[in-house]
DNA sequence: ATAATTTGTGCGGTTTTCTGCAAACTCTTT
DNA sequence: AAAGAGTTTGCAGAAAACCGCACAAATTAT
């Protein structure tokens, strides 16, 4: 059996089924499990599979979403990594949809050890990607519109747990009626997650202050901190400040 | 024996084994390993072969550059064709993951109005790029390496539900084992899903067929239907159309 | 936190390859 | 025939590649 031939195996078995252990492929090539891993980590760096802990994985099985381009990205940016510091090992995270999410996710440390919980379908895809977090995903009927699970089966399992801090991607706010957004079964989920959080965490583009939709999801009462890409002592950010919201 | 003689003889071999040895040819043409190694590294500069360490193989051993697309896309195109025509309006279909069921889901008639069961991420996200079908997805804990939605939660809530089809991408077949796959979790949801549904659809690029992994989701009685990209006369196919089931 | 796998790495034995060289062979020329 | 030029072949010794083993480190699971 030649080298080659092995690898040429490899690659096949990986085709086929997406994944192979190393453990498998020692026997089924009746050769070492270092040789094994000598090869995997050859292919690996070819970049023709990768290389996981006990076996290898295709590399086209991991399939992530094209970012087109995203609005106002850097302000997202910004507000992503200023909520980094809120998040710490070991909690429970409720995390709602959108760009400015995705951004955050992306920021993540690779060693935090951190469970999200979210019923939105982009967001659950990209924190897959991430190697240590736990995902968890609250299913049912999913809206197009908002790719996400809505209806009374989420917001009963929101309604279960209890997270330690709920990251909520805003699309209206301001000082009268709090949090607000346009569809009556995005405003259910959101409020679920509201509610089954101990701290509630807004994160909004300078835009989207001092704008209201048609349905509250919370007031003000029950943010605890807000988050954009101004500088915290901003003027547009006073009236919040005074309500008793941490600005960062 | 001449040179010509002998280095015909070593393509012959090429030709029909894919492969040879020094070791091997040296024997069988009574010669030196170093005129072997000679022979064949004038026959590589010539482009006949491919010369490695310990003998050589066929130029057609060359797998470097179908990575990082869809392995067998073609295939797998002709394998959702084939079944679009199981699927019909006012359907409930479970459906599982992998790179068969996307092309399948692309390949959907825009007015089709049918609801989708899965607990597949990138398949869920896939199916809300549709205009009308209607998506519920089962989730809990994400399992990264499959990017699907595993546990017991799953499992239970599969079985509060009565789909017509139950569409299983397939990892490996047999007639002897039937279906079978490679991690425990993801076994337990395919068997829900198999036991919710009145029929069961395999579908497999025949690279899978006559394989087995350690774990069995379903015996070849519970499979109602199987899809492949061969001729549903292929001789592979047989055994299978032998033991009751549909072969398309 | 502790135990069990899995990895990484150095080592030694084996096989294969490489290099130079001389003997043997082919073919032409005398 | 015989000599000579060019090629081919086999050989020896050194270098490189390959593979399995053992042990320590890292990662995962319990």
């Amino acid at each position: 059996m030649l080298k080659k031939e092995r690898q040429a195996y490899i690659i096949q078995q990986i085709n086929i089924h997406n994944k192979v252990l190393s453990a498998d492929l020692c026997i089924q090539l009746d050769v070492s499990e270092d040789t094994i891993r000598r090869d995997l980590q050859e292919l690996a760096e070819e970049g023709k599979l990768m290389k996981v802990h006990g076996g290898a994985l295709a590399k086209s099985f991991h399939f992530t979403i094209e970012t087109n381009q995203v609005y106002n990205l850097s302000a997202k940016q910004v507000i992503a990594q200023k909520a980094l510091q809120l998040i710490k090992d070991g909690m429970l995270i409720a995390i709602s949809g959108g760009t400015t999410m995705r951004e955050l996710i992306k920021l993540l440390p690779p060693e935090l050890n951190a469970t999200f919980v979210t019923s939105n379908v982009p967001i659950a895809l990209e924190l897959l990607n991430h190697p240590s977090v736990e995902v968890i995903f609250l299913g049912n009927k999913l809206l197009k519109s908002a790719q996400m699970a809505v209806g009374a089966e989420v917001v009963s399992r929101f309604g279960q747990i209890k997270a330690d801090l709920c990251l909520l991607g805003t699309n209206s706010i301001d000082t009268v009626d709090g949090i607000t957004d346009l569809e009556l079964e995005i405003i259910e989920v959101k409020k679920a997650m509201v509610d089954a959080s101990k701290k509630v965490v807004s994160l909004a583009i300078s835009e989207k202050l001092n704008t209201a939709q048609r349905l509250v999801v919370c007031g003000l009462d029950k943010v605890d901190i807000l988050i954009t890409e101004l500088d915290p002592t901003d003027e547009l950010l006073a009236p919040y400040a005074k309500k008793g919201i941490a600005v960062l």
